[in-house]
DNA sequence: CCCCACCATATCAATATTCGATACACAGGG
DNA sequence: CCCTGTGTATCGAATATTGATATGGTGGGG
């Protein structure tokens, strides 16, 4: 199982992860690993360029590094190339921020957004991962897996999120509304005060390949607001689902 | 020097940077290393969800990790962060393509831009690496430099991007103009039919951080057009720095 | 002012881990 | 229907990784 390499990514991870630049004695601490190992691994990042030391206090840090070859990957992602002009277009329509999500092992990838210009809070939300069970996204997802992919991410969503409050029966009936339906909705599901809406795009062989939604405060965006927008949601993801 | 974190992350690297996905044999054989080796560090890097199997070809291809974890070093960065109010200015008010870059081992990186809408062609230019030497950016970064470091990347851009036809005393002449101006311009230097014009950020000390440049087509941005941006580009860079 | 405690870093023998030749099952093409 | 390619599993040998130990440097408290 080449346990350097995982180690060796771990020790990336958690230098990503970290505000601040870290001491090896830190890292070793705090991941449980041996100082020597540590001093090791995080020298041979260096010399891959992943990693940058500060001469001055002799403390590593990430570089953008992960984020070049990361972006490659995103580039080529063939979603996020054909919803990209549906995106702006929904966008420029409605006049609301406007997300696509992927499916990623058991949870929910923010692959792209379109925003108003200079929202209120920052939600750097591109890039984030989210629990597939309390979002329009997430869920407008689920409701086109495969029953045993869903089994595993409603497992996934206590686990890793610590949600214990859902009820998984009653999922299963709403995502069956949302498969009837063709969009599916959250209000303040997720985050409070946030409700949106959001429509699957499907493969030509009908698997789940993300989704779109429309999201924006309660004030602005209540039920009846977010259910007029869904046949213009739910055409665009048709649109985006042909163009794959 | 953890060989086997050296070739996860070539192998990594190699996935990543591939539009198709790719089989064991065959990235054994491009990488240069053996069969079994390449299986093992895949399986690993599957493990740990860097990588994805197709189960039908049981081809392999990079995932959207590295982009995630990637991401939370960008969004941290103090340089994008300070610059982005004054990037969307800057493009809101000349209503042109506004560049950040930053100094990255020897040669520059594009962290972050404003781009109108729909660009006639899809110039991806956030995340990728230029010669530093050739762009407005690059230039305005290299003046700033220590001497030393500037040694050092006028033998990068040559080695690294095989660019013969720089001449070091002419260039060493030009950013000392550059540095007296307080800007930098391109006339088709790297992309041609592209011109631009860029002004440093500095940090307290008086380190160079990085540099903003506003880029569009000759027909548009003429050498006295560029020019006439001069102050405002440097205006900007000049409060990015105080942010900083 | 000096000591001590902590740090990053270097060394090196021991051994756990990686390595790669070999083998196998499977798929596709001639 | 063989034959050459693939992905995958196995296992002894080899070696690269490991971690206790040592060193030099730095910063803070007495």
């Amino acid at each position: 199982m080449d346990s350097t390499i995982v180690k060796g990514l771990r020790v990336l991870e958690t230098l990503a992860a970290s505000d601040q630049p870290r001491g090896i004695s830190e890292l070793a601490r705090e991941m449980d690993l041996n100082k020597s190992n540590v001093q090791r691994i995080v020298g041979t990042l260096l010399s891959l360029g992943y990693v940058s030391k500060d001469s001055a206090t002799s403390r590593y840090q990430a570089t953008l590094r992960m984020w070049e070859f990361g972006l490659q990957v995103v580039h080529r992602n063939q979603v996020r190339r054909a919803a990209q002009p549906y995106l702006r277009g929904l966008y420029e329509k409605l006049n609301e921020s406007v997300f696509l999500c992927v499916p990623d092992s058991d949870d929910i990838l923010y692959l792209d957004k379109m925003e108003a210009a200079a929202p209120v809070r920052i939600s750097s939300q591109v890039g984030a991962r989210a629990p597939a069970a309390r979002t329009a996204s997430g869920k407008a997802i689920l409701a086109h897996l495969p029953t045993e992919a869903l089994d595993r991410a409603i497992v996934a969503a206590r686990e890793h999120f610590r949600i214990a409050d859902i009820d998984p029966a009653k999922l299963r009936k709403e995502l069956a509304a949302v498969r009837a339906d063709g969009f599916a909705i959250s209000q303040s599901g997720y985050r409070p005060g946030v409700n949106s809406i959001a429509a699957p795009i499907l493969g030509r062989d009908g698997t789940i390949m993300g989704s779109i939604a429309v999201t924006g405060p309660v004030e602005r965006l209540d039920l009846a607001t977010l259910k007029g927008y869904a046949s213009e949601i739910i055409n665009a993801a048709t649109r985006i689902s042909e163009a794959l």
